[in-house]
DNA sequence: TGTTAGCACTCAAAACACCCGAGTGCTAAC
DNA sequence: GTTAGCACTCGGGTGTTTTGAGTGCTAACA
């Protein structure tokens, strides 16, 4: 996907290497194309840009682009579109070339102090600048490891267990228990809890364990093993949602999607947020080494069915060591890529620096 | 408008009394249209129903329906569509005179022990059912009380608070302190916030008690403060969140709605929840004595601007004293509002039982 | 007096014909 | 290798016609 930055130079050998004068062409149609949405035809190119031919000439050029996969045409007699192939090389190759544009940067986001209003307003924000859907994730920890934990009585037959991890993310899972529990009970599971599981990290709690901490608990074996499943079901629910969405309805607008039935089964999969998730664990899991962690999928690379005919983009914030959440944007596969990654960067930058700030305020 | 009701037939008095067989019409008419949606004629009718007249006869009738305001033709020329008006009637006269159709009534919902989740499921249901955009509430308790309160210590700089209100409904919130706090101090904390809150309702919580308590904390008033406004938001935040939606891509089906800025704007309502809130406030306030607390609105009935193009059914359910919540879907205004409203019926039925049995089993 | 048949009229939607122009590929000349 | 020129294609807009569902009105009927 990224083995093609042996280029500009010679050009002797490697097929898919285009002369100069291809990517010129190419560049501009596909400028073009972004820029009215209309299928580029040759006269346009050949007043557009600099190398002054006729339009005879970037007819047979474009030919070319077409036969080598870059560029097709709707129908005959129309000017040409970007390929998926085409958008590909773009974002490889064309794109960067451009002067970095000192965007304004200003800063984007108000500080707040809770993770998940400032994590919705990121996707807010992020909407908001690009007119796509957004999405934006928790940080993912490696190993999220239990930071405190307590159990506390409600009333009679209730429990409440509550469970800080790192970051502190808050969970808590009500326990039915059949039989009221005395103070002292509870404060022996506390310890129990605690000694086993204080600093023990989602791994860490196997069969073996729990094995060893229900022989401990004695008799009160049943209550251990539902506060073994509200713990897990905690972390695990807690896991799952943390995906914060923006601007969902601009999908109405991606043209693209002729297709109501596909624009309804990708506002759904923003609805449920299931198809983000697998999303997210792909984009992840296939860091590529770039600046930001940023990563394009264009049309049928995405790893979601639903999304195949549109484009995403995402970056990587790191909140600390080995803890990571994504941002991005699913939009038209017709998109300011160049824009979108731009604001991608800067936002990222501020997460980052946002986070650095308070961790050295804070412990 | 309404000044040409001396005719046909005297029947003196009362104005928006039809006779009967204007009624038949109506109602067949509106059900026709339901069912096809195509504006219908004068022959339709004449053919469809019993009542053997020609289509001329028809076509007085429904002249003088349409001078009444029940009816409208889109165009010269074409059938006859209900308004507003002629919906309301519908549904207040015309729909109930139809045998109660024993539905199936077959259990819908799983039995699940989360609240949240059950009623997800309820809006999933509703939505499988209906084929309409839906949205279920968590039970709003006129007067929530805070049931248990409790504050912990997470590390040197964050306490946690946990509270849990009427229902089982647990908020935790992280507070910031700037100096560690030592076990006796946070025992005091707590000791001294259930002394003054635990049974306390919101409304309890006014200024002055707030001053009465920060009296007695003394220097840790900064921190106290700190608490409150962590319970208040965790209480209000509470409040807000607790709606569920489901099958809200079905709004994209809702070929009534023509403009694609109106779809995307209902879409966002759902999305942000604010004008749901609006919504549900306004039909839990006019509780119109009827069996489940249905109530339909029609059209320009809607309390919310973005809906004014819809039609909305809702339905109360019972949690238990004083702990309402709403149930109900969002459609287009050709909707078989018969259907819905049997739907709404069965399942706010169900989820009475639900909770009757949870009661009788728990507490 | 209410009902009906008949008729002229309306109008949206579909069907058809037409043209226009942007764009192409190809060829021949530069 | 580049370009001018030309014939060709075809989507999209425009104008016209046809069709048919539906109406309102009038006059005759029971």
């Amino acid at each position: 996907m990224s083995a093609n930055n042996k280029e500009k130079g010679d050009k002797v050998q490697s097929e898919e290497k285009l002369d100069e004068r291809k990517k010129k062409i190419l560049k501009a149609v596909i400028a073009n194309y972004l820029e009215t949405g209309e299928p580029v035809g040759s006269r346009t190119i050949s007043k557009y840009t600099d190398l002054n031919l006729s339009s005879a000439t970037i007819r047979n050029e474009m030919a070319d682009l077409e036969e080598l996969g870059y560029i097709i045409q709707p129908h005959t007699s129309a000017g040409r579109i970007p390929t998926d192939m085409g958008y590909r090389f773009y974002v490889d190759q064309l794109m960067q070339e451009k002067e970095e544009v000192e965007e304004d940067k200003g800063t984007l986001l108000e500080r707040v102090d809770r993770l998940e209003v400032l994590l919705k307003q990121v996707a807010q924000v992020l909407a908001y600048n690009t007119n796509y859907a957004t999405m934006v994730t928790a940080p993912k920890y490696r190993n999220k490891q239990i930071k405190f934990l307590q159990l506390s009585q409600v009333d009679d037959e209730k429990l409440v267990a509550v469970i800080v991890v790192d970051g502190d993310v808050v969970k808590n899972q009500l326990i039915d228990v059949n039989r009221p529990l005395s103070n002292e009970e509870v404060l022996k599971f506390n310890i129990l809890l605690n000694t086993f599981l204080q600093g023990a990290s989602l791994q860490d709690i196997n069969l073996e364990l729990m094995h060893t901490m229900r022989n401990q608990a004695g008799e009160y074996g049943d209550i251990l093993e539902k506060i073994f499943n509200g713990i897990t079901d905690a972390i695990h629910e807690a896991e799952k949602l943390e995906i914060y969405t923006s601007g969902t309805t601009n999908i109405l607008k991606y043209s693209e999607i002729g297709d109501v039935a596909k624009t309804s089964a990708l506002l759904e999969a923003f609805e449920d947020k299931e198809e983000l998730n697998q999303l997210i664990d792909e984009s992840l899991s296939s860091d590529s080494g770039n600046e930001h962690g940023i990563q394009v999928y264009i049309g049928e690379e995405a790893p979601v069915q639903n999304m195949k005919d549109c484009s995403i983009v995402t970056a990587t914030y790191e909140l600390s060591e080995g803890a990571k959440g994504t941002i991005g944007i699913i939009g038209p596969k017709r998109m300011d890529y160049k824009k979108v990654v731009s604001t991608l960067k800067n936002l990222t930058e501020e997460l980052d620096t946002i986070f650095k700030n308070s961790e050295k305020r804070g412990e």
